[in-house]
DNA sequence: GTTATAATTAACTATTGAGTTAATTAAATA
DNA sequence: TATTTAATTAACTCAATAGTTAATTATAAC
């Protein structure tokens, strides 16, 4: 997975890393608060390794104090996929009405810039 | 992966299908009109899994045509990430100043709960 | 009916991801 | 200095992904 955006969706894609960062959009967390939660259902170093996914894909920082890992979430870091999401915003927002008269104004544009389009060779 | 958020968000985690998402908003298209930009870079059975993937998580619907396959987004697919998206607003918005005091306020509610926090046992 | 086109399915390989237990590092404390 | 606490690293397993080539299905066209 080269680019940015990829890892930042593949990070996304875990409902446990999900559940941390809503944890730590309540604020700063250790890596053991952060584990309270899952620790019946998986061990502390499976706990680190979605930490450092997270951290990877830029989500958040983890700073040293003591033995402790103070995790917070990094501001900015869903930007990207936040902007990648704006170019669909047609596509979810409410009003799927206009939805239809967008894609034909695409589409004319299409056709008067000359473009084959279609299942001709 | 049970949850479909995560389905969704792990379909995104790739370019080549990103990019069909992005040729699929604007219009219609065949499997062999998005595998087009793809067939240097790899075969059409890889272009059909990719899609089906899209289709899994709802994001294109797939529909026959003779011996074609049109496919379009589907609206309202990116829905649920938009509003997951929402919860983290504050986070990535330019206005990084509200930022700190959003986290005070988070914080001060939580004391006043007389939730326990931080690294006491 | 044979051939060409569009797309999928089958069977397989290689890599990555998510988890495990056991061992290790590092700091605080008795 | 020995012990406890916090977290990571190592080494391994298992399942899922992303890709391949070869074969198959289905429709259209000659």
């Amino acid at each position: 997975m080269r680019d940015r955006l990829s890892q930042t969706f593949a990070a996304l894609a875990d409902p446990t890393r999900r559940a941390m960062l809503a944890r730590l959009s309540k604020g700063e967390a250790n890596v053991s608060d952060l584990a309270r939660p899952f620790l019946k259902n998986m061990s502390l170093p499976a706990v680190t390794k979605h930490l450092q996914v997270l951290e990877k894909a830029g989500l958040i920082t983890k700073t040293r104090e003591a033995q402790w890992r103070p995790c917070k979430l990094k501001p900015g870091a869903l930007k990207d996929v936040a902007d990648w999401m704006e170019e669909y915003r047609i596509f979810w927002e409410e009003s799927f009405d206009r939805l239809g008269a967008y894609l034909e104004t695409v589409t004319a544009k299409k056709k008067a810039q000359g473009k084959k389009h279609g299942r001709t060779k």
